[in-house]
DNA sequence: GCCTGATTCAAACGTACGTTTGAATGAAGG
DNA sequence: CCTTCATTCAAACGTACGTTTGAATCAGGC
């Protein structure tokens, strides 16, 4: 009855590693040390480096996405022909990836902080992979949100998405900067507020009059 | 008559290979073979790879910052004891970090590049260099935002300080992005424009009512 | 009890890294 | 001309990396 599950050890060691120093600076030796596993075993179950990673992001990612969605979908069927507004919208795509803190078991904290890292590294692998895993998630989410705001010109638009990604991103990868910053005045524990603010803050840069 | 600037190539190839592909990913010799000098010469001129980047930021931020405060200072006598408008204050932050683009001289959008990077970095050696540098602006721009919307709780107020950190830094790592994400209607060439679409929809956030 | 296939293991592979060394080079001063 | 000092250079240092290998271990089926 050993049971040792040395995949699992594998990915949530990488994980954590990969989510505090980057995937770059995390070497496998690193992350087999945490795991207590054999070295030849990442390459055993995983193949490589590389589609470690891609299986750390995958495993959280394909659920994440999928609850975007179908809170999307929820959204959508509540409003039936009316316009879904700005703020569920956003909700709904923002509100999955920063509740995961609340959930240890599908990553918590670490996982987010991953996530949001990776909207940023350079790595065209790396862009590679999340761009794939994003696909279907900007295909049904840009339309939604082009419909909440109508009146906007497409490209301010678009640059407000790009805001957009970049706000959420950062408040992914380094909420527990702000403890501090802020001198204790914001608390990053506190996820359904920190949704709100992030929604809040975002829907009002959404609705500004375009110049 | 050589004259030939080793230091000075070291610092260009550096910068750019730096913002290209991180610079945990970056080698000397990478950049050693792009700057066509030997491989000593990093560790006689800088030291080392963590000073060189040191050297890289600072030989940029330094006078960006300065710009910084010099506008800020400017908008403060023209305004006289009235508050400078939150635009105002928004704009000598976020418009010579953006503008850098524009401007070749200053290491153009490679090191625009580079120092949005740098906000995302999980290294705390970057960390700490980048806190050092932008703690003199951090101190005078804080304390103009808060008085540009006072009434706006302190709690909401660093949230969103928090949301325009990220929304800049990603516009500066990744503008080039938004053009093939937006099927070309958004150009990133265009500074100006850009700095108008990150001030306005950053002053709509901050001005959004707290809940 | 042995065979089979999946898993674990210690050891080594070749490569690339940041850094150091010590000699060669080159211009400036006496 | 010789010394001096800063700079450049080729070569090597030791270390760490991702990956591979082949034998050891283990479980379950016949």
């Amino acid at each position: 009855m050993k049971m040792k599950d040395t995949k699992g050890d594998i990915l949530n060691a990488a994980e954590r590693l990969f989510a505090a120093r980057g995937p770059h600076a995390t070497s496998l030796r690193q992350i087999i040390s945490s795991a207590k596993v054999n070295l030849a075993a990442v390459h055993y179950h995983f193949g490589s480096k590389e589609s470690l990673m891609q299986a750390v992001m995958s495993r959280r990612l394909v659920p994440l996405n999928a609850e975007r969605l179908a809170l999307l979908e929820e959204q959508e069927r509540a409003h039936g022909r009316r316009v879904v507004p700005l703020a569920k919208v956003l909700t709904a795509l923002v509100g999955p990836a920063l509740r995961l803190s609340r959930n240890p078991k599908k990553g918590g904290v670490v996982f987010m902080q991953l996530l949001g890292r990776c909207f940023m590294e350079p790595d065209p692998k790396i862009q590679a992979m999340l761009d794939q895993q994003l696909q279907e998630v900007a295909g049904r989410f840009i339309p939604a949100l082009q419909r909440a705001v109508p009146k906007l010109p497409e490209e301010d638009f678009f640059w407000r998405i790009h805001f957009l990604v970049g706000a959420m991103a950062h408040t992914m990868a380094d909420a527990e900067r702000l403890r501090t910053f802020s001198g204790g005045r914001c608390n990053p524990d506190d996820t359904e507020a920190m949704i709100d603010h992030l929604v809040n803050f975002l829907s009002a840069g959404f609705k500004a009059k375009s110049r």
